[in-house]
DNA sequence: TACCATTGCGTTCACGAGAACGCAATATGC
DNA sequence: GCATATTGCGTTCTCGTGAACGCAATGGTA
């Protein structure tokens, strides 16, 4: 069984109370007394019980505020994995407020942000629109000491404690990583992106043309082009490439835009001819991937990312805990039609 | 703030023992209370405070029993989730064992689950070994009511309370669905086993060839070969079968092997042009994804088969948990050298 | 010397839930 | 009609921790 602090006192000889000043370093003792203890706490292995901690905790009100972005289908992962994360610290007495904003807005985001911190939250996560003055606040934040964590996508340089979500760049080269195996020799290869202002659009893009000329130097890359997410542009550019260049062998979406080429390959009777890779892991390109239409999507664990940061922050509001990794990148998965969940 | 059975008391008009009378159907309550209470309960959402009933839990010892297979790197990940596993229930007043048997032994499953069971344990998470007396051993607990969780490989139609592992079959046809898009037109392939006994291996294969025969026609598979997770027989079966064929496009391990196949290639200068594909995720096959010797690894979430059995063993006893599905796969992951971690 | 501040420690309460205990009021047995 | 169950409910204790409180003993100041 685990050591309680009960056994620490009665080895040590004083009282539960004398116990908690010395592993709290909370003054008021003896500092060879609060020096005996810290070493027999240590010898016997205590590790103050989670429960008993939770229990005292739940009278100060630890408040998380979550900002999540509009609604698209990753979004709503990343808000499941709020919601769970939610609820499990709820049940530790904590209390949770969760703001989706209509739009990737920054004065939206800032605002929210100001509303949680009135509303008392001690905490904030927050999927960030990339500004200065989004920095400027979650700075300032930091200076109140309330801890922010940026979500999906980070503001660099930001006093935030901590970033969840993917490794753009990374996430380009494993896609540039499998199209290097599927493609056929010589062939070329047409980039589609989403906003060219999105920061991890960018990268994704960046990483998947250098790792694929470096790795393909038969391959062929076209200029980038530009669908701003919209499917209808996406299949447009489709359509005009695949007139004008008759090699394409591989298209690759790093974001949305899925169902547009889709469309585009299906009314030219080029369906699996030619290879279809995607960074938008979202339920309606599933389906294409089990169709055979797309031959593999890059995940970003959006649950993971909903709730990774309400945890690390109760975590940081409930123990202290310091975070030293300032990044965590989840992990980038790939989907075939075979393991799709 | 959470809802308090405190505060429920009060809406009903009554103390805190008629609301755990009413909630936990203890009796010794008048039918109609019980029945108000428990809907101004559910009106109000009132979910028990996990830590309050971690804390009164915490004298009737739960002891949790954990039982690995011989060390392999595949293992070693499964004890790191066990063992973190261990600290989170043990900072809730819980107990964990964890025995490390040292062959793939029936006898030795058994006395060590028998060991666990003397030992206290009210809950048993087992690697096990497929065998009929295993099977009846765990359901000899199940009729004391010790829950079993199967690890890794499971024993079908015995009496566990859920397995929590890779879907074997589908893993074979991920592997499938991978090596028809890399492979060229009229490829051979190669599949090497490890033991022809191992259920999981025998699953991996059938995965794998009836997929890769249904969705690429021109393609020509091997009769499966053994090699018994030794290195230098997968070595010299690559080599033998190298010589004969000149046409082998892919080569497929459902097990260990990757390195003698490997070395194989290597000698044979064929690195790279034979493309290989194996579900065995250690650290030394990372080595040579990385090094592109091997495309695709296959990955069966270790660390999680060791977390999640513990977890679920604590729940189950902790809060009489039902867990409905009595299979819980874990993803397939797919590891190229860009997505590794 | 009288007085207050500080130090060093033990004691006590609070948190939320489970469960034993106690105590009336009613029901049952003879 | 009295003794003894049983029912229905409130009260109290317990778990482990954090923190407020209390109380002596000492130190410093006027």
């Amino acid at each position: 069984m685990a050591v309680t602090s009960q056994q620490i006192a009665d080895a040590a000889g004083v009282s539960r109370g004398t116990v908690d000043r010395a592993l709290n370093n909370r003054g008021r003792i003896n500092p060879e007394v609060a020096e005996r203890v810290r070493r027999i706490a240590k010898e016997m292995g205590y590790q103050p019980n989670r429960a008993g901690r939770a229990l005292v905790m739940s009278r100060r009100a630890i408040k998380i505020g979550v900002i999540i972005q509009p609604k698209t289908p990753f979004m709503g992962k990343v808000m499941e994995g709020a919601i769970e994360a939610k609820k499990e610290v709820e049940q530790m007495g904590a209390e949770v407020l969760i703001r989706e904003i209509e739009s990737m807005d920054v004065d939206q985001t800032i605002n929210t942000m100001q509303e949680l911190k009135e509303a008392g939250c001690n905490g904030i996560a927050v999927v960030p629109a990339e500004d200065e003055r989004v920095r400027n606040t979650i700075d300032a934040f930091a200076a109140e000491h309330i801890p922010v964590v940026t979500i999906n996508c980070d503001i660099q340089g930001s006093k935030r404690i901590c970033f969840i979500g993917p490794d753009a760049l990374q996430g380009g080269r494993v896609a540039a990583g499998l199209m290097a195996e599927i493609l056929p020799k010589d062939s070329r290869v047409l980039m589609i992106s989403g906003y060219p202002t999105n920061n991890s659009n960018k990268n994704r893009i960046s990483g998947f043309s250098e790792e694929l000329v470096s790795c393909r130097e038969d391959i062929k890359l076209l200029d980038v082009q530009y669908a701003f997410e919209d499917d209808r542009m996406s299949e447009m550019i489709t359509k005009g490439m695949l007139k004008e260049y008759d090699d394409i062998g591989g298209i690759y979406l790093s974001a949305s835009g899925v169902q547009g080429v889709c469309k585009a390959l299906e009314e030219l009777g080029m369906t699996g001819r030619v290879k279809v890779i995607s960074n938008d892991l979202t339920d309606q390109n599933k389906q294409f991937l089990r169709e055979g239409k797309v031959q593999f999507l890059l995940g970003q664990e959006g649950h993971r990312q909903g709730y990774e940061p309400v945890q690390i922050l109760f975590n940081k509001l409930f123990y202290g805990n310091e975070r030293e990794a300032e990044f965590t990148y989840t992990e980038i998965s790939i989907k075939t039609k075979y393991n799709l969940v």
